[in-house]
RNA sequence: GAUUCCGUAGCUCAGCCGGUAGAGCAUAACACUUUUAAUGUUGGGGUCCUGGGUUCGAAUCCCAGCGGGAUCACCA
């Protein structure tokens, strides 16, 4: 059982059967009331030093000094790190030094969680502490946390960095680099502050599908699902704009809601297959109202972060005080290549791109050509919040038809940072177009356009019932996030981003290995060989396999039998 | 998908021209009653990512694979 297990996971073992044995429960039931955090603590006792003449504290074991009869402990909770000092005459006040010389010293871990009762002091190095006079055990930790050290000028010594494993294993991440729950603290300030500014309009929030039928509201391969009680196929949601359309069609005026979506499609920096958005639909409006709402929101979120509106990203200070500079499609590509493409035709288009040095192919449409000059010359320029408005339409099939201007939709996306944040149309509500609209997306798909919308006929029959005119927006919030806390990896805002599974080795049962003759006290001794299924035994050299038995019973100084040479070639056969 | 770098102790990393596997921290033992990257002395700990190849000999060189990072492309 304890091979395999690596030496320090055995000595905890140890120490946990050896606590038990002296009558310690290393995972008490019973509550442990705390009086104080370390913030707290650390902030204001130097003010009000009576007030922490009896704290009971808890937290989890970070370093250890361990000098003679007194010793210093680190502990973190969830709001710090505070030093405690314990003496053993303090803590065994009676002939009994059990409690500081064996268990204290002993028993107990880096990692292990601890309370202690005490008072708080000031060391003579000037270091506020706990000055324990009771401990009792919380939590015995099993593996070994990594340790990372950091000297008075924070400098960090061995520092737990590799990606793979913070993500992967981000309990150990953030207790070892607790600097990281910032900014998840951060995102919850995001999504709170939102929440509190929607619901204070008197908008409501709302839950719909993310099982769907149909798969709508956004151009994306979908998670494709299947129903077994219904002998259907479902998708995970792509979009919710077309369910929240249809509360608006049910009669309330402002819906919004924070909800996973899932996208089948690539995985970098910028994109997770699951993601935050937040779409918000409210009746009676257009996108120009949509405009300021947006600029509120998003300095009340600046606020709340940062305390002011500017916000430092990247190289650059982004300023979220409205109003933002808003520049039609067209507008933004005369100001950045200082030619007005407006009145181009396709042909005219596609000249224009080859001359910028943009890679065109027959394909490619008027909208697409006007897109690819955008994101190519127009897109990295818009550092500060900018509004692109005016889409072609061609793109944009759930967007009204522009009031004055032919050809363009109602549309504006946000664009921080050279990014898109959000987006956002008047609603698209007249129930003819919209179907003439989803079914030119439909000879997309027909033309082999995976990413095509799907034709939803509920959500036309909810359209032909009436739809008052809506502005509707869309925000990645995990975008916003990265903004709003300086990151450029959307896997630092994502407490578990999705990463290839683990290589999992296989495992036979002991009674595999029993199966084929081996004795059962020999089966770790295979496997901490490298043998972890019969069928690899079976593959190795029967003469070497016999041969290092011996050596790592020697290694191992095991005393139990060897198995006789005959023994051993017959599980090979 | 392309390019490129990386994979060695629990963690962070060295390891040169191919010749018995190294350091710091962690860990174990001893000492030490105000330390703080505690200190001093002495130990233990390795599938050098996996599989092939070259070689008398591979952590090291070559090939393939797996995993990860970065950059670029694609993708709302």
């Amino acid at each position: 059982m304890s091979i395999g297990l690596s030496e320090q996971e055995i000595l905890r073992r140890e120490a946990l059967q050896e606590l038990r044995r002296i009558g310690i429960n290393p995972y008490p039931a019973e509550a442990f009331d705390i009086t104080a955090t370390s913030e707290d603590i650390l902030k204001n006792f130097p003010a009000t030093p009576d007030a922490y003449q009896n704290v009971s504290f808890a937290g989890r074991i970070m370093s250890r000094r361990i000098m003679g009869s007194a010793s210093f402990a680190e502990l973190q909770d969830s709001t710090g790190r505070i030093q405690v000092y314990l003496k053993r005459d303090d803590i065994c006040p009676s002939e009994d030094k059990t409690l500081y010389n064996t268990v204290f010293k002993k028993l107990l871990d880096i990692g292990d969680f601890i309370g202690v009762k005490g008072y708080v002091f000031t060391t003579q190095t000037g270091e506020t502490s706990i000055h324990v006079r009771e401990l009792i055990i919380l939590s015995k930790s099993l593996k070994p946390l990594p340790i990372v050290k950091r000297d008075d000028d924070g400098n960090v010594y061995d520092g737990f960095t590799d990606p793979e494993l913070r993500y992967r294993q981000r309990y150990v991440d953030l207790t070892v680099n607790p600097q990281f729950k910032q900014i998840f603290i951060n995102r919850s300030k995001v999504i709170n502050t939102m929440r509190s500014y929607f619901d204070e309009q008197g908008w409501m929030e709302v839950e719909t599908p993310i099982l769907q039928p149909v798969h709508g509201g956004a151009a994306a391969r979908p998670f494709n699902t299947h129903h077994n009680t219904l002998d259907m196929p479902l998708y995970l949601r792509i979009a919710n704009e077309l369910y929240l359309k249809r509360l608006i069609v049910a009669g309330f005026d402002g819906v919004y809601e924070f909800g996973k979506m899932f996208r089948n499609e690539g995985m970098d920096r910028t994109h997770n297959p699951e993601f935050t958005s937040m779409e918000i639909y409210v009746a009676y409006k257009d996108y120009v109202w949509m405009m300021e709402m947006v600029e509120q929101c998003l300095e009340k979120v600046a606020l709340a972060i940062h305390g002011t509106t500017k916000v430092p990203v990247g190289s650059y200070e982004i300023d979220f005080a409205g109003p933002y500079e808003r520049l039609s499609m067209y507008e933004s590509i005369q100001k950045y290549t200082g030619t007005d493409v407006s009145n181009m035709d396709e042909a005219a288009l596609r000249q224009f791109c080859q001359q910028l040095g943009i890679e065109v192919d027959a394909s490619m449409g008027k909208g697409k050509l006007i897109d690819e000059i955008f994101g190519e010359k127009v897109e990295a320029n818009l550092i500060q919040p900018t509004y692109i408005t005016d889409y072609p339409i061609e793109m944009t099939p759930l967007a009204k038809k522009h009031r004055s201007k032919e050809g363009l939709v109602e549309r504006f996306e946000l664009f921080v940072n050279g990014k898109e944040i959000a987006n956002a149309y008047s609603e698209l509500n007249d129930p003819i177009d919209q179907r003439e609209r989803l079914e030119d997306q439909l000879l997309l798909a027909g033309r082999g356009d995976e990413e095509a919308m799907a034709m939803d006929e509920d959500f036309l029959r909810a359209l032909e019932y009436g739809m008052p005119p809506t502005s509707g927006l869309g925000i990645g919030i995990d975008r916003l996030v990265m903004l709003m806390t300086n990151q450029s990896t959307i896997q630092e805002v994502l407490f578990f981003p999705q990463m290839r599974p683990e290589k999992k080795a296989k495992f036979a049962t002991a009674e595999d290995f029993i199966n084929i003759g081996v004795p059962a006290q020999w089966v770790p001794v295979i496997n901490k060989m490298g043998f972890n299924t019969v069928e690899e035994l079976k593959a190795g050299n029967p003469n070497k396999v016999f041969n290092d038995l011996g050596g790592m019973r020697k290694k191992m100084k095991l005393e139990i039998t060897m198995p006789a040479k005959e023994d051993v070639m017959n599980w090979f056969s």
